[in-house]
DNA sequence: GATGAATGAGCCTTCATTCAT
DNA sequence: TATGAATGAAGGCTCATTCAT
């Protein structure tokens, strides 16, 4: 399934043309991207992306099911669910997603600008997949959740949604702040404190 | 600074440049933005867009101040601000945000994808004027507010900011449900019945 | 069905670029000809070629057209079928044919390269073409030919297919053996001589 | 003159290389052949073909070579020069050359393809050697010919390239039609018959 | 000997921009 | 003003050939 010429390619290099694709592909968009650049970036030749991957979108493909997946290994999978409080959730997420942004800051870009554009016609398997993903984050976002520390005059449904879209809409606004930062220059913990104070008033608001 | 030669123009001509510049624009990006296909549905000769704005790049700028502008004009500055409750402002806000789209859907998704993307670097005036367009609407939504509606033992500005990102949160969800279809086909009652159940959760959650 | 933009063109340069890919086309078949090659000899700019064209097999299904075209109105309807001595009117097609060639070489080596590599799949409209020039090239050759001129003992119809067999292979022997020279430069005489030499032994033969 | 290196191997992995590379050239001409396509089929690494070979073209010469010695010893050696008569000579080689064909396809469809396509300037040792196997060619047609069965009143030699360039015809055509089928799921005896009618045909004509 | 990864020139095609008319 | 023909750089991709292993 994933091209052999390209997974015996040793680590390192692996990871410099994964990183050079998945950044030209989450700054320009599919159809924008450019393989010259790709390869420029990756430091190899311009016949070699095409040995390894066949095609632009091939490749583009490759990156998907690639970001899929580690997302869910060392993303997902490290949530813990056992912490019924639905806002104190969300705030471990937050810490995972962070963690896991900082070491793969390129995946994360790429897999959100896949969401975002749908240029491209994917391939029912992958279209599955990132369904799929969307599902898991999900299962990880509300399993287990105690939904008796809500307020009994609210649907809880709907404040589940409206929460999580408050803290979306913080977080993308933090985003778009550090956009072209080096996030690893930036002091977060005032952040994370006025995130936990979003996050009280949300307790406060929402809960019993 | 808006180019004279295109000013003369009349208003129908005009009208008609403008909406085949900034479907192109919207649909596809500005880098994947054809030329011809705007001059082609503008009805006019490829020389005269690059008479009239002298580079692709102008005429995307051209555009950016166009909608700033009417959506100023045409949208923001309809807010209705006497309304003193956030809650119901927003509702109402949502209701002349829908007119407006209805009567400008171009210019709408347009400046949408122009927030997204950020593929081109725009000249500091420009990105002064869409913060400033921000600005603005933050303005009309949050001048002349009753903070006093609010419960006590919360902080009403980062109130403001997790109701607002909430009511995003839903309507993008929505945009992005609709995306593709014809709107006027959709039956938008059972949706606007859904938004105020979500805003009546939000009063019983934040206010007193 | 014929590109505007192309027939829009001076004569002249048309001619220019259409011999320049009739050649390239010839020598090189359509896989191995060169876009790059055809405008360097036609001296236009390397975009043009697709502005008049959209593809190089919309170009190559062009020349086809353009060449049965001139073939059937400069070449095979300027056959005098009133000649009913079978031998005498290949005399006269080979005259007929000769002066074609001497005016139009690129096109004649073109249609022959179209019949011998079949390396495209053409559209079925050409195909028919391609088949009724074939026809209307027999119909010339054979109509109103008077076959009591043939000796009694043979089958008539055989003996056309052989004679025709013959006469092209010697007209395939000198074409070859003319290959790379100037045709302008060889004085043709003495071919015309042997080729009634030729047509002389195979009257005594096939003849009464 | 022939690369050591390769006349070393086991002659069926000399086989092997030499039938994939006489096919891939034979059916694509020779800057269409791909040596991917070559080394795939004949199961060697990439490098090996340029080891042996040290380029495209310089495997192509040897296949020409190859070829040439291949049909001189088993195809025109095999001709029976001691039959007089030039017709049943003509038919004799016939048959000598489809048994040949069965036996070596790619050997004949590639020389056929050189023959035709001239696609690469040869140096001068092979564009002898192929003038020498179509001389011997001709005089294992033309060796001890008795002339006195033909008329008294046409040229012999004149008469011996007609009859020739028919049959060449002839056989031309057939080939045209069996392009692409599978020659042994055909059934040749009714064209034997035919063939045969022709050659009575010139008999009657040419002979006495 | 043997492999196949690596290179880079060249392929067809698109497109913003210019300019003669 | 208005047109659209003309340009050429850049796009994705292929392929003979080389070379480290």
């Amino acid at each position: 399934m994933t091209p052999p010429t390209f997974n015996n390619l040793d680590e390192t290099k692996q990871k410099r043309i994964l990183n050079a694709a998945l950044q030209e592909f989450a700054e320009n968009g599919y159809e924008q991207a450019s393989t010259n650049q790709i390869v420029k970036h990756a430091g190899i030749g311009k016949g070699m992306l095409f040995y390894y991957f066949k095609s632009k979108k091939e490749l583009y493909q490759y990156l998907i099911d690639y970001a899929i997946n580690i997302m869910t290994k060392e993303f997902l999978s490290l949530i813990d669910v056992s912490e019924p409080d639905f806002i104190d959730r969300l705030r471990q997420i937050a810490s995972v997603k962070l963690k896991f942004f900082n070491e793969n800051p390129s995946v994360t870009n790429f897999i959100g600008s896949v969401y975002l554009a749908d240029e491209v016609k994917l391939p029912v398997h992958l279209q599955k997949q990132l369904t799929d993903l969307q599902s898991y984050g999900y299962s990880m976002l509300y399993e287990n959740i105690d939904p008796t520390l809500f307020r009994d005059d609210i649907n809880v449904d709907k404040a589940f949604r409206l929460i999580r879209w408050s803290i979306e809409g913080y977080q993308n606004e933090l985003t778009n702040e550090f956009k072209g930062k080096q996030i690893a220059s930036v002091d977060l913990d005032p952040y994370w404190e006025e995130f936990y104070e979003y996050l009280d008033v949300l307790k406060t608001s929402f809960y019993k």
